[in-house]
RNA sequence: CGGGGCGUAGCGCAGCCUGGUAGCGCACCUGGUUUGGGACCAGGGGGUCGAAGGUUCGAAUCCUUUCGCCCCGACCA
């Protein structure tokens, strides 16, 4: 490609209203155009880099015998409403009335869609399993679009849907699936981990989510220094805190601890590390029909995991909890316990079961107990509910964890027979029983990775693609285009490594040499060859973009060590 | 959905407070010079001031309504 031909729209300056790396380069090197509130227009070069990706995991799902069908981006709303998420979905679910007044929706996923496909067509055990896919554009009416194409209201998602007999089978796929992101995202060159993630409202026996490290990323993930374990801060687990720091040796007794109402304040008080207090951490549940109050008790020294905490209790949703409510069910904010408490449902992290010596609230105003002893509680009251911070112990290893920020990539659920049950989807299965369908359904931001790349490799300067993605892998950079042997020269190259199906940019434009190198490090394709002064000498140079490092070389060496490059 | 900000030329902005018929930089067009780190000189084109209504002799500017976009948060199969 000449450059001169290319609409790649670059500028100077960015947007205004692009905040992340990512936004910011991509506008600015002309991949994308924004033409309202998160939706996208791709040109020229982003339409190549989203191919390019579109084909590794086209590719790699096909290799494993999953077959591609595409549905439809318009959908009945009746589907939705016999799944019963017309009413569940919310506001994100766009829709919209035809000519005759009949509903549909825009497609934000596709279980509904697939269902509706398979059922009463495959009948029988012996046609199943089968994995259908599709790499096609969703819509969800996101109540704040942002990040450019990182959270976009219209995206491409690959989202794939597994149909199987009995759970065995959709376990198998489920770790096939796990084989098949993790070889798409290498094959992307990306730093990412496969993470245990929070299922949550989808419901199901697990889920991973595929997480690519990066800076600007919108999730908290755990990982391990040592071994490959790696979770959702909502999903993370850790081995039992423990500490050197002695235990208060203190019979079980009521201390007088006047407006001592937090942690640090009654810790202080009393001679005791914060690792031997129990916190009261109060919310406010929502169901569908009812609020409650419920306390949450976790070790002084660490903090509330509020998702955690939703699923202990079956919440649709916790709020902070109001003094004044607190006050009407009978809590006395800042010296809340576990021991004697009555008014209100409590749970307690796993961790202080059977823990001694601990200092907790009294529920009474101006006293906290010490030397109390987790014994007696009953068993559904404790549940995981910690939040795992940095420096906790690995749960599989022992080793450090450590906190990061991750973008989500992928994410493959166990749904069960969840959606099969819901619209009657079955089949008949050895015994000639009726049975509906085990199912596993996985997704992969595709237009989202066209951002991640980037996300995960810039500098100060733009873009920095890596061969796989990058849509040229090489700009043959003329100094001076009316340097008629400069000319010459790189055109003899461009053309010689066109006919061998290298994909090759040509800045052919009469621009000078700073105007086009400033270009080529924005857009940033993995290497260039800068044709100049240096050619009447007899040299070239050959930039690599990841490291901006010049290397010279003999104007008769070029083509043969760009035929090495860029293989 | 709660809170905040901004809509003036393709992009980035000034002008608004204190009303008098629109300006700057970049980009673009023409000619010339220049050609290794986003050049220079000269000339030139381009704007219903987001939209509607109101106040006024007169509105980008004041008032009301509305639409759009962005940021923080909640949310995110």
């Amino acid at each position: 490609m000449k450059f001169s031909k290319l609409y790649a729209p670059t500028t100077k300056d960015a947007p205004k209203d692009a905040t992340l790396p990512s936004h910011q380069y991509l506008v600015r090197a002309g991949f994308i155009a924004q033409a309202g509130s998160g939706l996208y227009n791709f040109l020229p070069m982003g339409k190549i880099v989203f191919d390019k990706i579109k084909a590794v995991v086209k590719e790699e799902m096909d290799e494993t015998g999953a077959q591609e069908i595409q549905m439809g981006v318009v959908t009945p709303a009746d589907l939705w409403k016999q799944s019963g998420r017309y009413d569940v979905f919310g506001k994100e679910l766009c829709r919209f009335l035809d000519r005759k007044e009949n509903e549909f929706v825009l497609g934000p996923t596709h279980e509904e869609v697939v269902v509706d496909i398979v059922r009463n067509r495959i009948n029988s055990y012996k046609q199943l399993p089968v994995h259908l896919y599709q790499i096609t554009t969703k819509f969800r009416d996101e109540a704040r679009p942002r990040f450019g194409l990182l959270r976009g209201r219209e995206f491409t998602m690959k989202d794939g849907y597994s149909f199987h007999e009995d759970e065995i089978s959709m376990k198998q796929e489920f770790a096939v699936m796990e084989e098949t992101y993790t070889k798409i995202f290498t094959r992307l060159g990306l730093d990412f981990r496969a993470v245990d993630a929070d299922s949550g409202a989808i419901g199901g026996s697990g889920s991973k989510e595929f997480m690519v490290l990066a800076q600007n990323g919108e999730d908290d993930i755990v990982v391990c220094e040592k071994c490959s374990y790696a979770a959702n801060i909502e999903a993370a687990k850790r081995a039992k805190k423990t500490t050197t720091i002695e235990a208060p040796q203190a019979d079980l007794a009521k201390f007088k601890t006047p407006n001592m109402k937090t942690i640090e304040d009654v810790c202080n008080f009393l001679h005791v590390d914060a690792f031997y207090s129990i916190k009261a951490v109060v919310k406010k549940a929502i169901y569908s029909d009812k609020e409650e109050i419920i306390v949450f008790f976790v070790r002084g020294c660490d903090a509330l995991q509020e998702v955690k905490a939703r699923n202990a209790c079956g919440a649709l949703d916790l709020v902070d909890a109001e003094l004044e409510e607190m006050q009407k069910v009978g809590l006395h904010a800042g010296f809340i316990g576990p021991i004697g408490l009555e008014c209100v449902k409590f749970y307690i992290d796993l961790e202080l079961k059977e823990e001694k010596n601990l200092v907790c609230g009294a529920n009474e105003e101006d006293y906290h107990w010490v030397g109390v002893s987790m014994f007696n509680f009953k068993e559904e009251r404790y549940a995981d509910l910690t939040e795992v911070k940095a420096g906790d112990s690995c749960v599989c290893c022992g080793e450090t964890l450590y906190v990061t920020k991750g973008i989500e990539v992928g994410h493959i659920f166990q749904l069960g027979q969840k959606y099969a049950k819901a619209m009657g989807a079955t089949f008949l299965d050895k015994n000639g029983k009726s049975q509906p369908f085990y199912m596993g359904c996985y997704g992969i931001g595709v237009s989202r990775l066209v951002a991640v790349m980037i996300e995960a490799s810039h500098d100060d300067k733009g873009c920095i693609w890596n061969k796989q993605t990058s849509p040229y892998l090489l700009d043959i950079i003329v100094s001076n285009m009316k340097d008629e042997v400069q000319n010459n020269y790189a055109t003899q190259i461009y053309e010689t490594l066109r006919n061998e199906k290298y994909a090759v940019l040509m800045d052919d434009r009469n621009e000078r040499f700073g105007f086009k190198i400033k270009d080529y490090e924005l857009i940033g394709l993995p290497y260039a060859l800068i044709v100049g002064k240096e050619l009447e000498e007899g040299f070239v140079e050959i930039v690599e973009r990841q490291t901006l490092e010049k290397l010279v070389v003999k104007k008769e060496d070029a083509l043969s060590k760009l035929r090495e490059l860029l293989a």
